[in-house]
DNA sequence: ATGGACGTTGCAGAGCATGCAACGCACCAG
DNA sequence: CTGGTGCGTTGCATGCTCTGCAACGTCCAT
């Protein structure tokens, strides 16, 4: 809409690749130096490019303080944590928590597993929507209309035979992940993981978020995870009763949270 | 230098303070409402803003994924973290690793401490600059003229009776700093809270970032926490080395690096 | 009903971003 | 030393694009 905003914020996912110098920016927005250079410039002013010493743009400081920010004003996170950390306590593997926000699924919290194979994954990373368990639970709950929608314009990528391979085959997916309540992801991603998830839910019944148990393979078989599936409905739904008010917050572990930072 | 980007960029801490209307945001813009409706839209479009059901504008996704991407993308980070892992395996505290970035510092990773009573810090936010201890040895390396600039204009803020008071008694910390080659806070943020520094340093010599173990009084005594000094060194020695290429780098630990995610 | 609060749209005017060309500078080769 | 090339930077005239206004639609509370 605006074009000047338009292309100074083109620039940062374009920064994000890597580093680059005025005259490849100016060449990816298609516009003259000059004009790179301001924005360039207003963008440093508000910290959200840095200069490095050999006079290259990378992303900026600001840009990382302001996503962290963002991710604490997720009141769902800070409510849901002590129950990752707790879930993960008892059964030692990877937790994860999704929200779905404008076509993307994107982790917002992670508590690593406690055995020694781990799985590779980055709170802020966009999910693999088509098999992700969270992404199903978060898709299955959308309003038919934009379900489809968004559905419809995905991508299929086969990441392993047990990638869901299209539209079709993921609509009806949603839909039996809606009637039931949960979902899984066995193998559609990476061969070997394994996920359960179970969906979070606001005060008017709608998922607000969604969180899952991934193990290996190697860890526990598919049928052995799926004994946690009980575990882990019970934790989303303490998760969903806190977050809509309707339990009364009990705070059951060592909390630490005076709002202040330490070096 | 750039009206139109540098309002629009203005919007986003402006929203990291929590959600706003539209009619907040153009007030606090000093802009028609029109105008900042623009704005959010195209904000919006790339994703760095959303809007939530009840029509206010958040901090959106886009950037979430983008600072994560940013912080990938910090090479010394990348090297860092499996050391930083040891080191906290050794010695069971919360270790950091932060860098400096045009008057700020600012946390870039974190290994969470074993012990129950855990310290409140984030990774992307900045650090208390004038008695953090990582935050001494970065600037303590910063070339005369640029220290001076930055100390002066700083703030000094009275967090314990043992905070930094001013700018004079700040170059004179940072200069002993520099002499003997690593710092330390204690309870200079906060009371009960003592760190221990090392700098972690390029090829050329210059330090490109600083790591530091914290630990409360209530688990080791400053005392005590000071003699892990020559471990810390060691960890940043050897983060130094690998970072400017010194060493060759040995994979010692279990590894978990292709590059997917998963849910 | 009716007023107010809020988001949205079309429009005309001008403020502001744009591209051009010229300059400064570092680096390299001759 | 000198000419050349590749970079970032600056001043300026042109006119595109952003701006504020006013009017409209909607929703809600009075």
């Amino acid at each position: 809409m605006s074009q000047t905003v338009d292309r100074a914020l083109s620039i940062l996912p374009l920064l994000a690749e890597g580093p680059a110098d005025l005259g490849r920016v100016a060449d990816r927005l298609g516009v003259h130096k000059s004009t790179a250079l301001r924005l360039l410039r207003t963008l440093h002013d508000h910290g959200f490019v840095y200069r490095q010493s050999d006079q290259r743009y990378r992303l900026g400081a600001r840009l990382i303080a302001l996503a962290q920010e963002a991710m604490e004003n997720l009141d769902v996170r800070e409510i849901a944590h002590p129950h990752l950390v707790r879930l993960n306590e008892q059964c030692g593997h990877t937790v994860h928590l999704a929200v779905y926000e404008e076509d993307e699924v994107l982790y917002i919290d992670k508590v690593e597993s406690r055995y020694p194979v781990r799985m590779y994954s980055r709170i802020g990373k966009p999910v693999a929507i088509t098999v992700a368990a969270v992404a199903k639970l978060l898709l299955a709950d959308l309003p038919e209309g934009e379900r489809r929608a968004v559905v419809e314009k995905l991508d299929y990528p086969l990441y392993t035979a047990r990638s869901t391979p299209h539209a079709d085959a993921f609509l009806k997916e949603l839909a039996k992940v809606r009637e039931q309540g949960w979902a899984t992801d066995l193998g559609g991603h990476e061969e070997s993981i394994n996920c359960v998830a179970a969906p979070i839910r606001g005060a008017d019944g709608r998922v607000v978020a969604a969180m899952s148990v991934s193990a290996p393979n190697v860890v526990v078989t598919a049928d052995e995870l799926l004994t946690l599936l009980p575990l882990v409905r019970r934790t989303a739904d303490a998760i969903s009763g806190e977050y809509s008010g309707r339990t009364p917050v009990h705070h059951a572990e060592p909390q630490h949270h005076p709002d202040k930072d330490t070096p």
